[in-house]
DNA sequence: AGTTCATCCTGCATGC
DNA sequence: TGCATGCAGGATGAAC
């Protein structure tokens, strides 16, 4: 599923295939993903419209248009886009919508369980508004005492609190197991029970594991492509998520998988024992 | 107010 | 082999 890294990883690869592109035409196979306006309304909004730039806040894609309108993407767990120079004879399976450009070429949305998301926005105040309103920073951006500040104020267990996209933003399920291993925490411990220490020992692998994985174009576990079915390499170093019952690189006992708060969670028993004080 | 749980959806794995 | 069942998961909104 993408998390931050996949999500910058399409963002620059979008960036480089339809930046200056201008909307001709859209079609819209399943309405449910475009929030909140009717299919036409969508395509009204967007027609004649020129991509500016494309950016990501957390694992939102922003798509930035001329006259301040903004169009927001997100992939959930299995969204995909392709892009075509010209009509492609063939086309893949589960195609959710495709934005035709003027000068001829495509941009497919593809997702299997469609969950993804589109909305339409404008520049005075997409920010202010759901689903953004609520979005941190991403763990490079976000100040170490806001994050600490959160952190402790919370009694909920660390896991879910890193996948609380309003605490810090692009963190998933792969990256939080990982983060929570390299930094030597049980996922179940309470987040206010975490020093100051802890804390910035959290913040430095999750940047760490993150840009990492970016630059290696993202983890391409459960399908995950970037552009044009491009895999990343990421997977190859996860130390315990998708581990189960392999052995510990560090100590060489063997990775447990337990379902946590509804989530699927790696940890090694041994590295990440569970602590009264942390 | 904070936390948990069901929901959305479909491909895939498992079990009979 | 074929069918039924269950599971996976990000974010949201309902329920506790």
């Amino acid at each position: 599923m993408p998390e931050l890294p996949e999500v910058r990883v399409v963002c620059k690869s979008l960036n480089e295939k339809v930046q200056n592109l201008v909307f001709k035409k859209v079609e819209i196979f399943n309405p449910k993903l475009f929030k909140e306006y009717d299919p036409s309304y969508f395509q009204e909004f967007l027609i004649g419209e020129k991509i500016l730039k494309i950016s990501n806040l957390g694992k939102n894609i922003i798509y930035f248009l001329t006259n301040n309108k903004i169009m927001l993407s997100h992939l959930r767990m299995e969204g995909k886009y392709s892009f075509y120079e010209q009509k492609p004879k063939e086309t893949l399976k589960h195609i959710q919508a495709i934005f035709y450009f003027e000068n001829g070429s495509e941009l497919h949305y593809r997702e299997s369980r469609p969950f993804g998301t589109f909305h339409i926005r404008y520049l005075n105040n997409y920010l202010k508004i759901d689903p953004l309103a609520k979005v941190a920073q991403s763990p490079g951006e976000i100040d170490f005492e806001t994050f600490y500040n959160r952190l402790s104020k919370k009694a909920l267990a660390i896991k879910p609190t890193l996948l609380d996209q309003s605490i810090v933003s692009g963190i998933g399920n792969i990256y939080a197991d990982e983060i929570l291993f390299a930094s030597k925490i049980h996922p179940a411990t309470p987040s206010n029970l975490l020093s100051k220490d802890k804390v910035k020992e959290i913040l430095k692998n999750a940047i760490e594991i993150l840009d990492k994985s970016t630059e290696l174009g993202g983890s391409s576990i459960n399908s995950y492509e970037s552009l044009n079915k491009k895999e990343g390499q990421y997977q190859n170093f996860l130390k315990v998520h998708t581990k189960k019952g392999e052995f510990c690189i560090k100590c060489s006992s063997k990775i447990e998988k337990i379902k946590f708060k509804g989530r699927g969670t790696y940890f090694c028993p041994t590295c990440q024992k569970q602590k009264d004080f942390i």
